[in-house]
RNA sequence: GGGAGCUUAGCUCAGCUGGUUCAGAGCACCUGCCUUACAAGCAGGGGGUCACUGGUUCGAACCCAGUAGCUCCCA
């Protein structure tokens, strides 16, 4: 046979992604069927396929597929983020690197060369994604900056600015000094920092003899006390009670400023005094509105010290830290200093240590905006899966702040704000409308120019869901209509709020429903030590290069079997392993039935039976399988159908059917053999796409018609089974699996054939059963008596007793060992059973049936003993 | 500091409304097999005080309380 022993996925891989996009099978157009719509959560364009995508994507694709063989008009829209701040860092380092700043460009000029840099790499993340078998329908291919959905987000924006939900505002904001740019609370991350806690000295003004001349204050920003505009004492704390009323003066520049009294000053911490710096500290900036403090920013946009500082000006601020303690030092202001350990925020996307700052910046309301949307998942109408993100959804949703929507970057959608000479501004998509609203309000347009920030990328990705069928612009379009809401989301739980909440938000504030019914959450893809995998780390495998190595559906197989829903993976190479292993596995199941002869003789007893319960079984797994698809359980159900083909179909069904060594096979068997095997590669089909795809074709199934592709065969209903003939065929099983177990404890080879004796009291028909047991068990003349047989060891199967005749192999101390250690078992069993049985409490409280099912338990147990028993005497 | 969740075999995890199918699966491990589909395999096997303590119950991995450890989210 030249067929080769294992599966070689390269070739299958690239012919049959190329065949169904030829094809068009990933195509979808609204018609009279039922839609089934994902949108892919849509990676940034700087991204490479990561193991996260790979998990995500995978799971997306099982989803779809299934539901396109089930005859769902089934559609995955692709796309790629725009990623404002992450693709402006990325061009910006690039230029860097070619010798150009930022600076000196115009913005046009910065836009081109970021364009150029979207057209260049923009795709990658895509393509790998092909390799990955994603069947996404690449006509509808968006990218959240092209002009349609940017046309969407300005239209959006002046939406909800006209519905009074935007504005504008000074704020105290997350200030990235890296990337010059606002950012949300969200796209802050914090970690614990070792920090140094410095203690100053603020000499205190109109001290008299009996007040010593200064107080102290700890702080781990000494750069900042140049920005301070008083210091604060807490009026129930004596020991700084003599200070009320009085002024201080801040060190090294001497500026005088009031002390403040305040509780919120807690007078454990530090010396229990605080200063107060309202332009660089959010709680500070609230302190001095309280108390009506004058506002002095030190920074500049960069991070460096601006003329206000009066010293130290144009230094960065963790240099001028350095360099402020030192001049205390100097100055025999510093007291002392001691480690200090607290939470510092860091730029999500450059990594800087934010620095608060108050900004002009664009906000959203978002109060009203949310409560609809919380409603959705409440009620169920989107349910998450797992149900426990509900809470965490819940939490967030009822103390949600206004969202800071604006970004100091160009790369993204311009905010639509137009200013006038007077700095008046107003709303409008375009600078003509800006100049008539400015007219109609009497307002000069002289100097009229746009606003330079560019809005939050999530406020586009927000859209995705309608913007990606123009839904926003074209409310009635038939794509919207026939897609929308969508049906599933499969997303990262970190991005619960970033976007998933946004997308309900605006799904409900534009067509009154929410975008999808389904959110699945899956884990954080981690290394086997539980480690995050990351880049930095570099504990992340390549995805293309684990394709290459197992196979893309050993790979896809690989991240389902370890990934429940919505807990963490443990990635292990291992589970790539498994995924290629049972690839293989199908491949020399296929390679067993290709290679044999077909002839018109009468199919066996043990192909008769085998095929029988074959069906029957297939039809239970079915059921099982569905069952965990319906509950998101996908790695359960990918279990489900492994089990199915490994043990049921290879291992039992195979055995049981395959013709002796050059002998031909009855037709019955081989075409009942091939129906299973088709329904086996149509069921494994959303996993293992390519294999499937490629044994679909062989010539084994006859000529496939143009088009008759296992992509598009329709998936296997499950039918009806009796449970009768599953519970014949376990005992069956039990009986081989007893005879093998037998044979393995006393050494005795596959290859001698054992005779059979059988007491079937429970009037079971083993008889019909026999030339099955004969070819799985290697034993020979099955025949009933009620007499054990001499020179056999025996076993039971329920109450039934199996003779094996095993002649001179007989171990009669051993067989009574074995013998008398079960009855000690079941005594102890039945002692347990009896217990129960005999405590009055539980006869009367147990249910009817659970007391029954005691007393069976009991009957069983005493046969089982009394049949012990006298098989023991008889040796 | 506030909220959520987790702890079951060496590893990753199932165990729905408490009752022999409740102590399971896959992988790993051990033993024996190169049996002409597959050693990426076949057959068989061992392995867990269900984190700990107490309670409710005739009966608890499951319900309740507390303890310890871990994780995540928010401040």
């Amino acid at each position: 046979m030249s067929i080769p022993k294992t599966y070689n996925p390269k070739e299958a891989e690239d012919k049959w992604y190329a065949y169904w996009l030829k094809e068009g099978f990933f195509r979808s157009v609204p018609d009279d069927r039922e839609p089934y719509t994902i949108v892919m959560p849509p990676p940034n364009v700087t991204g490479v396929l990561h193991m996260g995508h790979m998990l995500n994507n995978t799971i997306q694709d099982v989803l779809i597929r299934r539901a396109r063989m089930q005859g769902k008009n089934a559609c995955w829209v692709p796309g790629t983020d725009h990623a404002s701040i992450a693709t402006e860092a990325k061009v910006v380092a690039m230029l860097k690197e070619q010798g150009i700043s930022k600076k000196d460009l115009t913005r046009e000029q910065f836009l081109e060369y970021a364009w150029e840099w979207k057209e260049k790499y923009g795709g990658i993340i895509l393509n790998q994604l092909e390799k990955l078998g994603a069947s996404c329908d690449w006509e509808r291919t968006r990218f959240t900056m092209e002009p349609e959905l940017s046309d969407a987000v300005i239209d959006t924006f002046i939406r909800l600015y006209r519905k009074g939900y935007i504005y504008r505002g000074v704020r105290m904001v997350n200030w990235d000094p890296q990337g010059r740019t606002a950012l949300s609370d969200e796209e802050v991350n914090r970690r614990e920092v070792n920090q140094t806690l410095y203690y100053v000295r603020y000499a205190v003004k109109g001290g008299d003899s009996d007040t010593p001349a200064y107080l102290t204050i700890a702080t781990t920003r000494p750069e900042t006390i140049m920005a301070d505009t008083a210091i604060c004492i807490n009026p129930n704390d004596p020991r700084y009670a003599h200070f009320r009323g009085k002024t201080a003066l801040v060190p090294l520049i001497n500026r005088e400023i009031p002390i403040i009294e305040d509780e919120y000053v807690d007078v454990e911490f530090g010396t229990g005094c605080l200063k107060v710096t309202p332009a660089h500290d959010l709680n500070d900036y609230e302190l001095g509105q309280k108390h009506n403090l004058e506002v002095i920013d030190i920074l500049n946009d960069d991070g460096t010290l601006n003329a206000n500082a009066q010293i130290l000006v144009g230094e960065d601020r963790f240099k001028a830290r350095k360099a402020v303690a030192k001049l205390l030092e100097e100055a025999g202001l510093l007291e002392k200093t001691e480690p200090y350990s607290s939470q510092v925020g860091f730029s999500e996307r450059t990594d800087a240590a934010i620095e608060p700052k108050l900004s002009m910046q664009w906000f959203c309301r978002m109060q009203d905006l949310a409560q609809p949307a919380l409603d959705y998942v409440l009620n169920g109408e989107v349910k998450l899966i797992p149900d426990k993100f509900v809470n965490t959804y819940r939490h967030w949703m009822e103390n949600i702040k206004d969202w800071t929507i604006s970004r100091q970057l160009w790369w993204g959608q311009r905010i639509p704000a137009w200013y006038n000479a007077q700095n008046e501004w107003v709303v409008a998509k375009t600078e003509d409308e800006a100049k008539s609203l400015f007219e109609a309000e009497r307002k000069t347009t002289e100097g009229i120019r746009q606003e330079d920030d560019v809005l939050d990328t999530w406020f586009s990705s927000g859209l995705w869901p309608m913007s990606v069928f123009d839904g926003t612009r074209h409310p009635e379009n038939a794509d919207i209509s026939y897609y929308y809401p969508t049906n599933d989301l499969v997303t990262a739980p970190e991005i619960l709020f970033f976007w998933v909440a946004r997308m309900i938000i605006f799904g409900h504030e534009f067509r009154g429903k929410a975008p999808f019914k389904n959110v699945y959450l899956t884990g954080i893809v981690r290394d086997k030590q539980g480690r995050k995998m990351s880049k930095s780390l570099g504990n992340s495998p390549d995805p293309i290069e684990l394709m290459e190595q197992y196979g893309t559906d050993g790979v896809r197989v690989g991240m389902l079997l370890s990934s429940p829903a919505g807990n963490d993976l443990m990635f292990d190479v291992a589970y790539c392993e498994q995924g290629r292993n049972f690839a293989n596995k199908i491949w020399n199941a296929f390679r067993l039935v290709k290679g044999w002869d077909v002839a018109s003789i009468p199919a066996t007893p043990a192909q008769r039976e085998a095929a029988n319960w074959f069906n029957h079984r297939f039809n239970q797994a079915m059921a099982e399988i569905d069952e965990h698809f319906a509950n998101y359980r996908i790695s359960d159900a990918l279990m489900a159908t492994y089990k199915l083909v490994w043990d049921d179909f290879c291992s039992w069904y195979l055995e049981l059917v395959k013709p002796a060594y050059q002998q031909p096979i009855a037709r019955e068997a081989f075409e009942a053999t091939k129906g299973f095997f088709e329904s086996i590669l149509k069921l494994i089909h959303p996993f293992m796409p390519f294999i499937s795809e490629e044994l679909w074709h062989d010539e084994l199934f006859g000529g496939r018609a143009d088009g008759d592709c296992c992509i598009v065969a329709d998936y296997p209903n499950g039918g009806a089974y009796d449970d009768r003939v599953l519970v014949d065929f376990a005992l069956l099983q039990q009986v081989v699996s007893e005879i093998r177990n037998l044979r393995n404890a006393k050494q005795l080879s596959p290859k001698i054939t054992l005779p059979l004796a059988i007491n079937a009291s429970s009037g079971t028909d083993f008889i019909r059963y026999a030339d099955s047991i004969e070819k799985m068990a290697n034993v020979s003349d099955i025949r009933l008596t009620s007499e054990k047989p001499t020179g056999t060891t025996s076993f039971l199967v329920g109450k039934d007793e199996f003779y094996v005749a095993v002649a001179e192999n007989v171990d009669v101390e051993a067989e009574k060992e074995r013998i008398t250690k079960e009855i000690e078992y079941l005594n102890g069993f039945l002692k347990s059973v009896n217990a129960k049985l005999s405590n009055e409490r539980f006869v009367q409280n147990a249910k009817a049936e659970i007391v029954a099912n005691e007393q069976n338990k009991k009957a069983d147990a005493e046969t089982k003993i009394r049949i012990l028993t006298e098989n023991l005497a008889s040796l």
